[in-house]
DNA sequence: GAAATGGTTGGCGCA
DNA sequence: CTGCGCCAACCATTT
């Protein structure tokens, strides 16, 4: 053993990517020819490690993924090795106890992530250590995208992004292959009883707390459960039409769920894309299952280049609007801890705590709700409890998605408001879903399980469930918030943007007006 | 450069 | 139960 460790390593740094197939950057690793063998190896970083910035759900579901890629790797006869720490001081530390020459990782293009992988960059010159990265977490990489783009401005729809993509760069590469067991893939037994991954009462700050998600982590979960709806709902992935599906199916979804195993890369895009496509779906891009992957794509390169995507201010692409800001706010409050009285808002908020997933138009719904539809908070609130509560929370996606909700980029018709009232109406009259995730008004007749306040008093006795005493009275009137949202909307949009001149005059404008277009 | 087109997924009242 | 016009009139992109 010692004669080993004084012969090179390569070191694979897992963060996403947390996958054995399709993982060109761990295999860069495995063939390196001037290296003797490879150490795999995850670093907690404590900036996650904290319940109020990643919810408990979220880290039990890393921590599995842990597991298994760690089960994985014995199966090579290697294992991960799970340092605790700041990556910038545990990982050089490593670095020379193994000799390592050469470092790999997927490539991220995250705020975070970019500076620290600079910051990791720089110490590997300073140790004279290679650094080879690849971008495997979309189907592309971003900066081929941004090359082909050259002075072009980024595109802003789907269609633009996805036209000229498919256009310039053609078809994504394929998926490779894991490491087969005779592929070389070497890693000494040392530190066996060290570096191992811990269990969720391991991390003091998560102890006590109650995991309730269905959602298994791991490459292997994420595998099976793929092939499983490819071959037991066929027929749903050749017809998915995503705006077709519905978002209150419980307990079984009526989309596949593989979100959280795409945040963790325990999937990789390109090979869904190619087992979806071996079916030969029926519907195209945008709304198809292939479709969804693109929507990733997009949002995942627009975050990357554009500054502060994350936030209102500073923001190119964000429309500039005077948001209730307040953390502590009672509305945002309310909201978060599905207290608003509307029960369709609270049975989502309820499924986002207990199983970290919603879905996509039930985002849609509390989203609009918080937002421009009812409260006036900042999305950037709404933002922080879906990245905290979220099992599949990924950064680009869901800033991306809580822009377009709040028409602050990307989706401007502010006037289409969803209503916490028809909109679950349509898909489930009796309120199936409200029943199983507020259990309090379980007995509300069906008439009523939307707008319980509105129910004659004996009513609610029967039911077992007094509003104001049981369940809350709406927090506003929906009717009433959103005519006044819409008026701010408009008022917000004529501030921030003083040049816009209506091509027509306004109905409501009070001038007779003839002032078609000045300057 | 002006005008037209289109935008994954709204709600409502009415025929 | 479906389709249509209306609500009020957004923005990015194409023509």
């Amino acid at each position: 053993m010692r004669v080993i460790l004084t012969m090179a390593s390569a070191v694979h740094w897992f963060r996403k990517g947390l996958r054995l197939h399709d993982n060109p950057a761990l295999l860069d690793a495995v063939q390196n020819p001037t290296t003797t063998y490879v150490l795999p190896v995850f670093c907690l970083d404590p900036i996650f490690l904290r319940p109020e910035t990643v919810g408990v759900n979220r880290m039990n579901f890393l921590l599995e993924c842990l597991q298994d890629l760690d089960q994985q790797l014995r199966k090579l006869h290697s294992r991960l090795f799970v340092l605790r720490g700041n990556p910038l001081e545990q990982l050089p530390v490593f670095f020379r106890k193994y000799h390592t020459r050469l470092l790999t990782f997927e490539f991220d293009t995250e705020p975070y992530a970019k500076q620290r992988d600079t910051q990791v960059r720089r110490l590997c010159a300073e140790l004279g250590i290679e650094v080879r990265t690849r971008a495997t977490h979309t189907l592309y990489d971003p900066e081929d995208i941004r090359r082909e783009l050259g002075d072009r401005p980024t595109p802003l729809t789907y269609k633009s992004f996805y036209a000229f993509v498919t256009e310039r760069l053609g078809q994504p590469m394929s998926a490779l292959d894991a490491p087969a067991p005779a592929s070389g893939f070497q890693t000494p037994d040392v530190d066996l009883d060290t570096y191992t991954v811990p269990s969720l009462s391991e991390l003091e700050a998560y102890q006590g707390l109650e995991v309730e998600t269905p959602f298994r982590g791991g490459e292997t979960e994420a595998l099976r459960r793929m092939e499983n709806f490819l071959r037991e709902r066929a027929d749903e992935v050749r017809s998915f039409a995503k705006p077709a599906t519905s978002p209150t199916a419980w307990p079984v979804a009526s989309t596949t769920q593989l979100s959280p195993y795409f945040k963790f890369g325990c999937l990789s895009p390109r090979l869904f894309v190619e087992r979806v496509r071996s079916l030969r779906p029926l519907q195209q891009p945008p709304v198809s299952l292939i479709g969804q992957i693109w929507w990733r794509e997009f949002f995942t390169y627009v975050a990357y280049v554009t500054p502060h995507f994350h936030q209102m201010q500073g923001n190119p692409i964000c429309r500039q609007i005077p948001w209730r800001e307040a953390a502590d706010d009672a509305r945002y409050r309310a909201w978060e801890e599905a207290r608003t009285g509307y029960p369709w808002i609270d049975a989502c908020m309820v499924q986002l705590r207990q199983e970290g997933w919603l879905h996509h138009l039930a985002r849609h719904a509390v989203a609009c709700f918080l937002t421009r539809g009812d409260l006036w908070v900042s999305w950037e609130r709404g933002r922080e409890t879906f990245d905290r509560l979220l099992v599949d929370a990924d950064y680009s996606l869901n800033n991306a998605n809580w822009l377009w909700l709040s028409s602050s980029a990307f989706f401007h018709q502010y006037y289409r408001v969803y209503s916490p009232i028809s909109f679950p109406q349509k898909y489930d009259p009796n309120g199936e879903y409200v029943r199983h995730f507020l259990p309090v008004l379980k007995e509300m007749p069906s008439k009523y399980i939307y707008t319980p306040w509105l129910a004659p008093v004996v009513v609610q006795k029967k039911a077992k469930c007094i509003i104001g005493e049981d369940y809350p009275h709406p927090i506003v009137d929906h009717a009433v918030v959103m005519r006044e949202n819409m008026r701010r909307m408009r008022e917000a949009l004529d501030a921030g943007a003083p040049q816009r001149v209506p091509k027509r005059p306004r109905r409501d404008a009070n001038e007779a007006s003839s002032s078609s277009s000045s300057s």
